[in-house]
DNA sequence: GGCTTTCGATACATCGGTGTATCCGATACG
DNA sequence: CGTATCGGATACACCGATGTATCGAAAGCC
């Protein structure tokens, strides 16, 4: 096993350099054509880097597209945790639903290579397990949050406890999300969404304006 | 233009089976490794003919996907018509609810290559547009449902008319297809969907088994 | 600033898939 | 049945991408 005091690896720093250009130029042309249609090729192109460095930072694009999520996906859950945490002790639904709905659904990009990590999850358990514990752990924040302000608006009681409804809020944004890819109306989708989750987190009674 | 009177194109029969048994092994193959990972070989070996017997039936692979869809998603219609067609005159909305979530949950391999199809027609507006067609006229038929029985159970106000609901319905089912893709349990998707149904269309008041 | 280590570029061998052109067997039609 | 047409198989030429092995240059360390 490991040597317990193993070589320091000459800690680089170019390195570290091309690696993030390689992960965002990986994004962009992820985005553009998608996970499956890309090659490694066209990555480096796109990075402006050989293939010789592609190979030197990882062994497949499956690994670089593992890492690529892995990043992103932490930015947004601190967006989100931030936009939570932004109301005072007392939780404003509507402020904090507008807050959120407006980080989730930013960047069209990010779901467009999001939801291709989502079919390329579903075929690997592995991948899978990350993608559920990214979900797992967006879940517990929101439910956090719901739970600890529960009396000032009563969640309807279809839902069960505050973890049901935070399943119903992570729900409803895959949702959308699914008709957002579809007819790119980001506005539109916000709106939606905000809709949704009013619908969801307070009692019939409310209309929104 | 078309000539009024075309020969009739000599009108086949094995053609025809041999173009179903493309696309049921497609459908397989999609199933199993996801589109982007799929060669026409893959296909044609699957479905024990050669490259020749595709080629002569379609152009490219996005063709045949494209027809592999249309295909299911037609017959997938048919069926919630069916499940919502069920019922009398009268709208019972935890049966229809149970009935239509049976049917829409059904095939996992299915709920696979309808994301995969997603994830394409995110990148090619006609196709995305087929797509939109479809959603379209689900949520349609969910729409007339729900308003013919309207005074059986009031929809909350939250969601608009019954086509905000019919909206709704289907953002649930895109949300509850997400979460199954990753963890594969059919039963609790089938129940999660159900409350989450329940919740959207009826008040706050009702609580579920 | 020399020396060593690491990083990334280049060159090469290879492979799998694609698309086309051609041919033979099957199938409809009279 | 015989014949003309159609459908699918086979063979071929052609990339484009992959992965590896090697080399030169940049960066850290003394």
């Amino acid at each position: 096993m490991e040597p317990t005091q193993d070589t320091p690896p000459r800690v680089t720093r170019r390195r570290v350099r091309t690696r993030a250009r390689l992960l965002d130029a990986a994004f962009a042309v992820f985005a553009a054509k998608g996970f499956g249609r890309v090659s490694i090729e066209e990555v480096c192109e796109a990075a402006g880097y050989s293939r010789g460095a592609f190979y030197s930072n990882f062994a497949t694009l499956d690994e670089l597209f593992f890492a690529l999520y892995q990043e992103r996906a932490d930015l947004i859950a601190a967006q989100v945790a931030d936009a939570l945490a932004q109301d005072g002790p007392d939780l404003d639904v509507p402020a904090s639903v507008d807050r959120v709905t407006e980080v989730l659904l930013l960047d069209v990009d990010w779901l467009l290579v999001k939801t291709d990590f989502l079919v390329h999850a579903a075929r690997d358990p592995a991948v899978a397990g990350a993608l559920l514990d990214h979900r797992a752990r967006l879940r517990r924040a929101i439910a956090d949050r719901l739970s600890r302000a529960r009396g000032h608006t009563a969640l309807p009681a279809v839902l069960g406890d505050a973890d049901g409804a935070a399943h119903a809020v992570v729900a409803a944004y895959d949702g959308v999300t699914t008709q957002l890819l579809l007819d790119r109306d980001v506005t539109a989708a916000r709106a939606w969404l905000g809709q949704l989750l009013t619908a969801l987190l307070t009692d019939g009674s409310r209309t929104p304006a």
